[in-house]
DNA sequence: AACTTCGGTTGGTCATACCACATACCTATT
DNA sequence: AATAGGTATGTGGTATGACCAACCGAAGTT
């Protein structure tokens, strides 16, 4: 039999890709609103004629991708399909090669300098004296003898999140959300590079304090000086192993 | 019972996850390669001594998120991780706010005028004829009567690909693809304002020329400047409905 | 040589049973 | 009556085993 005899319209989609636009067609439309639960798996598959696997496929598609949410023993639930949800999934997906470390941090320094840059320019006065009362617990945090890595880091991450927030550009947050969890894994050791804790420290004193004195260009030069010593930090640490 | 009798490591993930973050790892640390193929279904069950069921759902999210691609009657495949394809699948659903199009603006001028810098400093020579033909051949074609808006919106996207790839940071590229993606249904619409067309053909030009003389800081400048257009139009477009 | 056929590999779907977690309600002990 | 404990039920998670559908390549046919 020759070729042209094969069915014309093939419906190349896959049962649980097809339940996939279905679901997200029904969420386009506002007929499913977030928050809302969907149906029991069960149920669905009754519903749309198919079994019970494909359901699970296509939910486990939609829950990658950010649009839902799944609750063991409750049921799943519609996720808002913003920017933010998306861009925070990205995180999971990003795997860093060594030579994209050198690169993030390129793209870091352009994001974040730009963004204690905002933040001086526009922080409301509760920010810019939540971000100074941060360093200050750090600081003394710091001076604590059985002080363990894990509390600095997470300082760290805390004080990034607060200038970046102060830059009143969700979307700046967003973005950098999925970049810093990319970058988490490499993160955790530089801290243990001897130095490093106080030398973030006062780093980030510098920061706070041009933030605290409105004045974006120092904030943004003490911010882009801030990123390229973590970075030595990293790539050095970096090259040794391997 | 009190909290402390609860079990120390709790272990949380469900199967699928782990085999996930499992094959993740061995991206991560270069053991599967884009283009490796993953073992059948069957066997990758076998060998993690789990049902074929979980060895399928683990798949499937990574496939949700671009990791793998899925070839019926072949196997699976490696992907490059790029964030673009994760934004790609949410697709439809994405709705972005007003506000949230102001604030992309914002980073898109801070990423992409670093991006045209980048470019004018680093291209290869190759890269730098290509984006000059790319705005030659698309002030040609504009010059059609029969001109179909989409041609133009395509070249306009080629021609900012061209210009991040040339900047050399595959990141920068894996980044600005996410937000461009989100952006793409807004933008199909600009094109259709007045003069924006052949606005935008003269601004390439103008950092397509920057780029080949390898000036950074007019390059960074053109592009700044071209955006700062681009999001004229939209914002007054998007101004006009709702 | 060109085409067809067929068998094996691999992902896609189905049906069923059972497990694990969460909640609400009910029971029995105090 | 108040509370600890169990139990029924609803929900997602996993395991089997069977079969379907796309694909490839080798063997067979014209």
């Amino acid at each position: 039999m020759s070729e042209k005899f094969k069915p014309v319209v093939t419906e190349n989609k896959s049962r649980s890709e097809r339940i996939v636009s279905q679901i997200k067609s029904l969420m386009f439309e506002g007929k499913l609103k977030p928050g809302d639960k969907l149906p029991p798996e069960r149920e669905l598959a009754e519903i749309m004629n198919v079994s019970r696997t494909s359901v699970r496929e296509a939910i486990k598609t939609l829950s990658a991708m950010g649009l839902v949410v799944i609750r063991k023993g409750h049921g799943v639930f519609v996720e808002e399909a913003n920017l933010g949800s998306v861009i925070n999934k990205v995180g999971d997906a990003l795997i860093l090669k060594k030579e994209e470390i050198e690169q993030l941090f390129e793209i870091r320094k352009v994001l974040e300098t730009q963004g204690a840059r905002w933040a001086a320019e526009r922080a409301t006065k509760e920010e810019r004296l939540y971000i100074d009362r941060l360093v200050s617990e750090a600081k003394e945090a710091c001076q604590q003898s059985d002080i363990r890595v894990e509390v600095i880091t997470n300082h760290d991450t805390i004080f990034h999140n607060a200038v970046i927030a102060a830059s009143h550009n969700n979307v700046l947050g967003m973005v950098m959300g999925g970049l810093m969890e990319a970058l988490m894994k490499v993160r955790a050791k530089t801290m243990k590079v001897p130095g490093r804790v106080n030398q973030s420290i006062i780093d980030h004193e510098e920061i706070a304090r041009a933030i605290m004195a409105r004045d974006g260009k120092k904030a943004s030069r003490a911010m882009y000086d801030h990123i390229e010593s973590v970075e030595k930090s990293i790539i050095r640490e970096n090259a040794t192993r391997e």
